[in-house]
DNA sequence: AAACCGGGGGT
DNA sequence: ACCCCAGGTTT
């Protein structure tokens, strides 16, 4: 029996029901891989099943907004995949008669379809004899194979193609493809995998010098950044008399692009409430206030992200309508409602949330502090 | 090549 | 506390 004879056997008979297997729609085996990008499968399924709901096909997603797309996508995070995924469906419509190329060498082109998406499009929905390289495989041809190259270099990675390219079957490319990724989530697991159950036992290298938990081999070491965000919520009242509040929208490359959050101060170190009021970016935004009431100040609430540790703190402040026609220059006004439909990250939908009594505080005038 | 981009779950 | 997840884009 040869590799790949080995384990599309297992496949038959081990293979993972999902909702998009069987399919030969582009559109849904797209829409499935790109929520799947560092993403785990059970996590990703609702997604899943709520985006082709909401948009149903190509069409659909390109005619929505960005902020519905990226609505649908809340909570889920690297929304650029979102927002690239939207760009892609623009330039199908308009440039491809609103189907997807039938070859990764064309799909690569497409916004936020890299080597491995273009890979298991063209080998799942296109019969491309071309192997599709993500985590799984990468974890897995490295164990049975030994294969000392660092899984974060290019040089690596060429190895590792080639490789998966001399396993690869004349048929059933994407069958094979979705085999090892199935395989290396199941059996060829990170930790603890399971290795007495395993088919390959008899010819993993790894397992045979007792090493299987030093491969794949990595390099790269990720930096984690601190950050301090000062969300304001500027609570006034609506024109018809109605509890508001003021947002604004991300701009600029940076985490959380085109989403909405609340007024920002971004300071390099965690600031004493003195030092909140008496910021230039607070000076600025009212030059003589006196009717501004604090509320609650929270502590420090951590969000801890793979690349960023956030420390937000949510300082709640009610405004009179003098005050709130300064900030409508600079920010916008909305009720609860409206942001509710809102696309935003989850640190905001957080804090809002534990935001619902009103400020009772005493004005700024009174509190003795430098403004 | 390295940095950047979320959020969640497993161990 | 640390790792990883059906990776891709930008610098």
């Amino acid at each position: 029996m040869t590799f790949s004879d080995t384990l599309l056997k297992w496949y038959d008979e081990h293979r993972r029901n999902l909702p998009w297997r069987g399919l030969h729609d582009a559109y849904r085996v797209w829409v499935s891989e790109i929520i799947l990008q560092q993403t785990r499968i059970d996590q990703g399924i609702g997604y899943y099943h709520r985006f082709v709901e909401t948009f149903p096909d190509i069409y659909a997603l390109a005619t929505a907004s960005e902020d519905e797309v990226l609505r649908v996508w809340q909570g889920l995070g690297y929304y650029s995949r979102a927002r690239n995924m939207h760009e892609t469906a623009r330039n199908i419509v308009a440039n491809h008669g609103g189907s997807f190329p039938q070859s990764s060498a064309k799909l690569i082109k497409l916004k936020g379809i890299g080597e491995y998406t273009a890979a298991a499009l063209a080998s799942i929905v296109f019969n491309e004899n071309v192997p599709a390289l993500d985590g799984n495989v990468y974890r897995v041809l490295a164990r049975i194979f030994a294969v000392p190259h660092s899984i974060d270099t290019s040089p690596g990675k060429k190895t590792f193609r080639e490789l998966a390219m001399q396993l690869m079957p004349d048929k059933r490319p994407g069958e094979f493809n979705q085999a090892l990724m199935d395989f290396g989530s199941m059996v060829c697991k990170p930790v603890n995998p399971l290795c007495n159950d395993c088919i390959f036992q008899d010819q993993c290298l790894a397992l045979q010098k007792q090493s299987v938990d030093k491969y794949p081999v990595r390099n790269i070491k990720r930096k984690v950044r601190e950050r301090y965000f000062n969300y304001f919520l500027f609570q006034t009242n609506g024109p018809a008399g109605e509890p508001c509040f003021f947002i604004q929208k991300r701009t600029g490359n940076d985490i959380w692009k085109n989403m909405y959050e609340l007024p920002l101060l971004e300071t390099s170190s965690q600031l004493s409430e003195e030092e909140i009021f008496s910021n230039p970016w607070w000076k600025a935004l009212f030059p003589a206030e006196k009717d501004v009431l604090i509320g609650k100040i929270t502590p420090p609430m951590l969000h801890q992200l793979t690349h960023q540790r956030i420390h937000a703190r949510l300082i709640h402040l009610k405004i009179s309508s003098g005050d709130a026609k300064i900030l409508r220059n600079r920010f916008r006004l909305t009720d609860n409602e409206g942001f509710n439909e809102l696309p935003k990250p989850r640190l905001i939908e957080m804090l809002v949330m534990q935001a619902d009594e009103m400020p009772t505080g005493t004005k700024i005038s009174d509190c003795n502090i430098q403004t």
